[in-house]
DNA sequence: TTGTAGGCGTTATCAA
DNA sequence: TTGATAACGCCTACAA
């Protein structure tokens, strides 16, 4: 049916043990016969049998990434560009990703990690959207998984990230408004056990500070970084007796949602309010008014991690182990008008 | 290292035959035995490798699904609900979902089926965003890989599929327009080569057809299915001497560009431009205003293909072969106001 | 430079 | 009802 290794070599009157090592580019096959050990592969169109390959070397050249989705219609730019670029660099290194969802810290998520882990599913894990205390960082650690993150934790283990510096961002933004003439500035944030959230609204906290503006806690929300949430929370905001004139977001979904709400109130945003997010995503600049944003190269970040993964499974050499980054501003209309 | 079948088997003073066939539940195993096996493999937290048994049973257990994506920032949100679909059933299913990405028609999507067709990686694929001729398809009947799709194909083989209905569709969504007043009314398609958009002109054509409407062709443009197209023939469209009162839009996510162009051009969408789109994605439901449209079940629709495909590779009976749906008009303020 | 042979962890065949 | 044994396809020490 389907030709083996087995096939070549009879083909060619050699021994499976010549093609394999052919085929692998081992320096002690005749140039000769390796060669038309080539041309025959090629000719019969042979492929390795991966699984084979895989049961042999005890190793399974795949990725896992489990995607935090809390509901089927769970829909984000942010992953659609994290997965495409973690699909392209894998597949460029000759690795499989797979890849499953579950909604976070519930019990099918464990059960996913630790059925991948003990079927020897996967040679390591991308992981992200880290909690401050990620049980799947203990996980792993304590069971010798490589796995790299983007974002970091609190907890007490070595592992290698990339992180993108939200609080400096934030910091940037808030004196970016500050300048504008705002003084009265909310923040829709995310779940607070969520890094992201620590460290974007430690930035927030900083940026009001050395503007010498007084924290007031009432305009400050808690969404869920989805568009309906920042909906709801920024009417929520909008609705205050002495409401904000600006609002600095968590994320891009969440603006897109405060945008909404400003606009059913008949605010013209860029004028009656200042509205930025966090991401970058690609709808953030075709929108209008083209919303001001934090951007950091999610596609970039996705490939970095991947070969960042793949040097540690691979006990090559590290050359990166904890990267920061900085977010850039992106100064458009939703701030300047 | 690791718990295989050969230690459990040990530990019982048993042959690694009757341990396997214990747990894999044949009845010629004597009970007593049975709970002893299975008690002792939970103990010692025995895992079947599943690489092994890949390899020894001569299938994957994993589905494969190649996303057609022509950029890395590409994001729409009906894959993101069609790949969740996808992954929720494989999972329940207890197989394996690998996911990879393409730019369709292109080499290397090729490529990709290639590979894991020939390095046997998958039991099957499924397939949508079909081409009027598929190529895969073809590759796919040709060597005897099982398959499902979303939307069918002219091509010449046989394979099971679930359909949704867009010429009936557009049809219904045409008279809708008439009935709202509409007569001067134009349709922003997709590429040529797809079945969806085919079919779903073809409903635009009979829906004028039926109204008594003259077809003309100025007032069509082809998109690519993103925002950003829909923005660009939009305002196209909306610069004509004699621009449409109503448009219909092969996706949403076009329609939603359509709706930024109008806007930008201080029309008022539902008043002075009617607008409408296809796939009911959720944030047709919370734009502003609310957009009109033809909504498909498309998780649903995910987790089906994957079981008529598993029905398929298992050999069992096949329940459903050729299914037709039928999209649900959603009528909202984009077109009724 | 090439070949022989053993084994990765399962499952399936056959005999006991 | 249980066990010995042979594959599945590949890689790699070791021998020739």
């Amino acid at each position: 049916m389907t030709v083996t290794i087995r096939d070549v070599a009879k083909a060619l009157n050699l021994s499976i043990t010549t093609v394999s090592r052919a085929l692998d580019g081992y320096d002690d096959v005749a140039e000769e016969t390796r060669e038309r050990v080539f041309r025959m592969a090629k000719e019969m169109g042979y492929v390795p049998n991966r699984v084979a390959r895989q049961l042999r070397r005890q190793r399974s050249d795949t990725l896992g990434y489990i995607l935090p989705a809390h509901t089927p219609r769970f829909s984000d730019p942010f992953y659609s560009e994290f997965v495409a670029g973690l699909g392209d660099e894998t597949a460029e290194q000759n690795f499989d990703l797979l890849i499953s969802t579950a909604a976070p810290k519930e019990e099918s998520e464990r059960v996913i990690y630790q059925k991948w882990v003990q079927g020897r599913r996967v040679d390591g894990f991308i992981l992200n959207r880290m909690l401050l205390q990620d049980w799947r960082v203990q996980y792993l650690a304590e069971n010798n998984v490589p796995f790299v993150t983007f974002e970091r934790t609190l907890d007490p283990f070595e592992f290698n990230f990339i992180e993108v510096d939200g609080q400096a961002g934030f910091v940037e933004l808030l004196a970016h408004l500050v300048e504008m003439g705002h003084r009265r500035i909310g923040y829709v944030g995310g779940p607070s056990y969520l890094t992201l959230q620590a460290s974007r609204f430690a930035g927030y906290r900083t940026g009001l500070l050395n503007a010498g503006i007084e924290f007031v806690p009432e305009l400050v929300a808690e969404g869920n970084m989805t568009r309906a949430g920042g909906y709801q929370t920024g009417k929520m905001l909008l609705d205050l007796p002495e409401p904000p004139t600006a609002i600095a977001c968590v994320n891009d979904l969440t603006a897109i949602g405060v945008v909404r709400a400003a606009q059913e109130r008949g605010l013209k945003v860029g004028h009656d309010l200042a509205v930025a997010g966090f991401d970058g995503i690609e709808e953030a600049e075709q929108m209008n008014p083209a919303l001001t944003t934090l951007a950091q190269p999610i596609y970039d970040i996705a490939r970095r991690l991947v070969r960042m993964l793949l040097q540690e499974i691979s006990g090559d050499e590290i050359l990166e182990r904890r990267v920061r980054l900085k977010p850039k501003l992106l100064m458009r209309n939703s701030t300047t008008h």
